[in-house]
DNA sequence: CCTAAACCCGTAGCCACTACAGCATCAACC
DNA sequence: GGTTGATGCTGTAGTGGCTACGGGTTTAGG
């Protein structure tokens, strides 16, 4: 049994946030000692290690709590992961594209500079016109707006 | 002149978002009707495409600020240019490069559970162990305990 | 036994939006 | 010209995913 900050260490995930997911129920409350202090076991090692690099990975919350979901279901939930993961690569797969772009054109912002010439700036050019590819169809959007996916830390 | 509204559908942008980026000043006031609507003119939606690329690409509102700066720079400005779009390339490669980090773990992952049953589905495993290739070295922490530098969208 | 470190809780703040209430205005059809 | 529905305005509050902080309690080490 360990407490939070040595939890917090061995995942690398701040003790703040351990808490917050605990208040988000994405992971479960944690049983506590008699004055109150929580205490984690090894699996809560694996589970936490687990959400932190699905959150590196640009994964929402919502979507982990189904990928943990999926893992106590048994059989068919496979398929389910890998929609999941699937669509998060496409959406990473289309802003390198997009950033290859960019940078394309910086470089030879740079290089003209150089050249001592006046460089016509043109990043707003290169980033104005690329035609919105796909992007856009991860979950069907639940009820928000955010038709989102984030990619944080 | 166009409305809002029109703007809005032009380049994807939320109205309420527009609105925003005008009250933090990522772009100017918009000129109004005398009834106190905004109007804008061609030349804002290459503007707010661009910034909403931008945004899908990760940068955050400050970056973004600065790029279009670079837009406007009188002649003499070359160096400053360069060295602002040095540093801009600078961060859109680290960024290129995280995200085929990324890419490479999710295409594994996918490829690894390929579609069986979760009996042999290895995303779970891989998310819960994978001791993480390098990465944590974007810039060099400013200010913010956020080590952070997110990419939205 | 005393103190510093670790923990607790609650609340507030951050960024970049998004939603909503409540009102004004516009355009377009009869 | 009147009505009605779409579109606009402002201001404020809520969201996700944290992080920060104040103010209190507990625990481990010297």
């Amino acid at each position: 049994m360990i407490t939070i900050g040595t939890l917090s260490k061995r995942t690398g995930v701040n003790i703040e946030t351990i808490r917050y997911y605990e208040r988000s129920r994405l992971i479960p409350p944690a049983p506590r000692t008699d004055s109150g202090r929580r205490l984690y076991k090894a699996e809560d090692i694996r589970r936490l290690t687990f959400i932190r690099h699905a959150r590196d990975l640009g994964f929402d919350i919502a979507a982990i709590k189904t990928m943990l979901a999926l893992q106590d279901v048994p059989e068919e939930s496979c398929q389910r992961v890998s929609r999941i993961a699937s669509d998060q690569l496409q959406a990473v797969e289309s802003r390198i594209r997009r950033l290859r772009g960019l940078r394309t054109e910086l470089v030879r912002m740079i290089k003209e500079c150089d050249n001592g010439k006046v460089a016509t700036c043109r990043i707003i050019e290169v980033l104005a016109d690329s035609p919105r590819p796909s992007e856009r169809s991860t979950t069907p959007p639940k009820t928000t707006k955010h038709h989102d996916s984030r990619l944080p830390r």
